[in-house]
DNA sequence: ACTGAAATGGAATAGCT
DNA sequence: AGCTATTCCATTTCAGT
């Protein structure tokens, strides 16, 4: 992880599907060697993937939440990962403090939630933050400190 | 948004760098048209964006949290944007509830949390949830109901 | 570990159905 | 809206520093 390496993640993180040879000409190195520092960033795990990043509410999902479970003990939804596997939750996140874990969710309407805290009420006490808006919705990651 | 921009969706999704070539073979269509109704999915705002995604703790920042910031009135944070520019702060979605809103933070050491929760004090009062595991990171928005 | 050259394959445009 | 064909450019691999 040179500063080479941070300059392709930068370029790569504001726009996945550059090609190897702009990137090269964006970081001033030759095509193959971009293309041979990408596959071992992609080796060592660093980048996780390449995604197009889909709108929920342009894509007819209006209703954005983040669900907070407070759920311990056997019938904890982490202990049932099929219930996890909603299309309706995006993203899970194992936390410390009173909660057991946060959901971010997005359905398309108020009743489509409320079927969905009812199904996840069977395994702990869901607590839901509507989301209003998104100010940040993503930022690049730069290196640290 | 038919079946098809849906099919389009899920590739791109699941690989952002997928050639349209590679993608007309999958979907069975011509690459020009693949071309075309990815840029009018582009344009639509439905895809907002084409990200290399960037493991926080594969990438040096080992720290990651859920910080809750109650601050309602003129001191509240998000009428000071420019302390949400911090290259720590990674998402923030305003919410509706007892908070004002929720950041998702990441940062290479508890020192340099504790610095971030000391500047963020600063404009209302943070409470964080210690991200101790993310089991979905992420999951595809596909069509909903 | 990077460079340079050659061959395969993809992107983009235009004209057409 | 989508297909076909052409031109141009990018990707990949190999050989060589």
């Amino acid at each position: 992880m040179d500063e080479m390496d941070w300059l392709l993640l930068r370029e790569l993180q504001a726009d996945a599907r550059l090609s190897f040879s702009e990137l090269s000409r964006r970081v001033h190195l030759s095509p193959p060697a971009v293309a041979e520092r990408v596959r071992k960033l992609e080796e060592a795990g660093v980048i996780a993937g390449y995604r197009a990043h889909v709108d929920p509410r342009a894509a007819g999902r209006g209703v954005v939440a983040l669900v907070t479970m407070s759920c311990y003990g056997p019938g904890c939804v982490l202990r049932h990962p099929d219930v996890l596997d909603s299309s309706d939750i995006f993203e899970v996140h194992r936390v410390t403090g009173g909660a057991c874990c946060v959901l971010r969710v997005a359905v398309a309407t108020m009743t489509d939630f409320e079927g969905l805290i009812d199904r996840l009420a069977g395994y702990g006490t869901p607590s839901s933050s509507m989301v209003l808006s998104t100010p940040v919705p993503w930022r690049a990651t730069l290196p640290p400190s």
